[in-house]
DNA sequence: AGAGCTTTCCGAAACGATTAGATAGATACC
DNA sequence: GGTATCTATCTAATCGTTTCGGAAAGCTCT
């Protein structure tokens, strides 16, 4: 055997004790004597040695270990929610297992599988599926806590932005501006953050009383590319839109692109408002004041939305002990308006 | 104990067969009848059964995770590198278990601690320290590979991008658009990527015959911040450069920055080269593209940083097995360079 | 019918920790 | 001195798998 790592009996030979009290040791637990203790600490200096937290879980019942399944990792907006995430997992003295689901829905399903497997605490999921399919497996109250996404009627808890009210609070920030003719680009139909920003769309123009024709609604499947052909479209119209409304980040990239390629300033022939903002590397910039214009956005809570579902899944996982099965529920987190330079009134006729 | 799972044990009874038997079905090993066989399967689909991957690994001495650390998630870069390692390790039915060393020293270190407490089968490291001080914690040829970075003598094998090479071709790039008066915004000194693209920029000069003054040469701490400070010194200068190379992706978002607030344009007035391109999206779309002028930049194969580093851990860990303890050395892979709009020959005198 | 093989199955010992309960020694009290 | 109490330590069971070695049963061949 190449690999024999150094157990806690050899410490406890080492040191002339029995495993028990190695163990106390190492678990700080009271009652052995300053000695023992000292001569326990010297052992394991001597050696080496670092427990088994494999052996430790399969005793304790618990792994202090967190499963994530997204959609993709490369996108900022998952990337901000892993940070936050994993900053309080770590904090918390958990770490986290991850998983890159590409979107499809039975990769999701073998990974979640894999995370029960091994045995992972709790599971925070952005499900690709539009149905909740787990039902089944997590049967007994298995920690689970959704975010960004989640299955209509899904009644556990999740954690995610206020999409309908940011976006009516968007919509309402062009029609203030004087927009009469506003277009919007929407996510997929089926995914819950993209259904909601449409409703809140809805909404305001409804309150506004303007109605907006059906060429003016487009769908997109939160692509750069899908976002820059439907951005085409529109602006080709024989009355073409004022103001645009992008419900990601990519399809935003993908319609900057297409105006630019149209050669029609913004926001001097079209507003854009788009969903999403972040900032680049470490010093607090955003993301979208790196364009000209700078982009006026809805920012996402990210960070906080990996941060909350977090907190909301060690809840979890600490209520399951106590017998107590109550539910927290959605938890919506606000996003944030943030006005640039790329919404101003539409042109005069 | 409200959280009693279903073991291999209860499997065993409903199958009325022993464990030793379900075991064997359960990894496919032969010589288990077909009745049996049968017999298993059905009790573990009527149980719902998941088999435990703690006890597993416990007992096979093998977790198939493998841990990676990492200074950010939110730089593209790293979720590149995270993409292609979680891609390879899916494939070959390993985990990830990842951690945020956030730049600090003492928190990589712990957090490899943790990861072999664990009992990852191996690490992938892409260091904050720029001294390797591992050596006793890694000792029993425990498998370990580097990325991105590597302190100064380190003999293990990493896998990272021909800086060096990389930034004398794209410095020579400059050169032949008949630049002369060349200045870099490099990265912070004794991280080895810095160091690297440092002397490939300084041997094609060299080779090239052209000097260049100290106040040309500045170092920024890969942030944004400093990218647009550096640039805003290097622009006042009585006589400016004609060409700037940046060394990351955020120094060159604080460059651009800077050239906008001074209203330089670029290529007219200045040239910008920088490190790092980057997909956005799903649909393969340059991050640099977004940017008017168009980007020209040296792009790293994030990806497939991250895949051949999963690559050479997995051939590690299976290498241990067999006493075989040869390591396998530097990978470098080939960053390529992409011209687009913002290098053109400098302006006339 | 007995020897020798195969084929199937099972019992029980690991793997490396935690922890309840047992034990022994010291101390205190009457 | 006897007994109760407390403290410091240890013994052994347990968590849920894998797997070695052996037993039982069924064949084939003399």
């Amino acid at each position: 055997m190449s690999s024999s790592r150094t157990t806690i009996r050899d410490v406890s030979r080492l040191a002339d004790v029995s495993i028990a009290t190695v163990s106390a040791v190492i678990n700080g637990r009271p009652a052995v004597s300053k000695v023992l203790t000292q001569r326990v600490r010297r052992a394991i200096e001597a050696l080496n040695y670092q427990p088994n937290y494999l052996a430790r879980s399969l005793r304790m019942q618990r792994s202090h270990i967190l499963g994530i399944v997204m959609p993709q990792f490369a996108s900022p907006f998952y990337a901000e929610v892993l940070r936050g995430v994993e900053d309080l997992a770590s904090q918390q003295g958990y770490s986290i297992l991850i998983s890159n689901s590409r979107g499809d829905v039975d990769q999701e399903r073998s990974q979640v599988q894999t995370l029960i497997s091994r045995r992972v605490d709790g599971i925070l999921l952005a499900s690709a599926d539009s149905h909740f399919t787990y039902q089944r497996l997590f049967a007994r109250h298995f920690p689970v806590v959704l975010f960004d996404r989640f299955p209509p009627g899904f009644a556990g808890t999740a954690v995610f932005t206020n999409n309908a009210e940011a976006s009516l609070e968007a919509t309402n920030h062009l029609i203030r501006l004087g927009h009469r003719r506003i277009a919007i680009i929407a996510g997929p139909q089926g995914i819950s953050a993209a259904d909601e920003r449409v409703e809140g769309f809805r909404n305001a123009m409804n309150e506004a009383g303007l109605t907006f024709p059906q060429e003016f609604f487009k769908r997109g499947n939160f692509s750069m590319n899908e976002g820059r052909e439907c951005a085409l479209e529109l602006m080709r119209l024989p009355s073409p839109p004022t103001a645009i409304f992008s419900h990601n980040y990519e399809m935003t990239l993908g319609l900057m692109r297409a105006l630019a390629e149209l050669g029609m300033p913004c926001p001097q022939r079209v507003s854009v408002l788009g969903f999403d903002d972040f900032v680049v590397g470490m010093d607090g910039f955003s993301w979208a004041t790196m364009f000209s214009p700078k982009l006026s956005c809805v920012a996402q809570p990210s960070y906080e939305i990996g941060r909350r579902a977090a907190e909301a899944l060690l809840k979890k996982t600490k209520r399951l002990d106590g017998e107590d099965h109550s539910e927290e529920g959605f938890i919506r987190l606000r996003a944030e308006l943030r006005i640039r330079e790329s919404t101003a009134p539409p042109p005069a006729l």
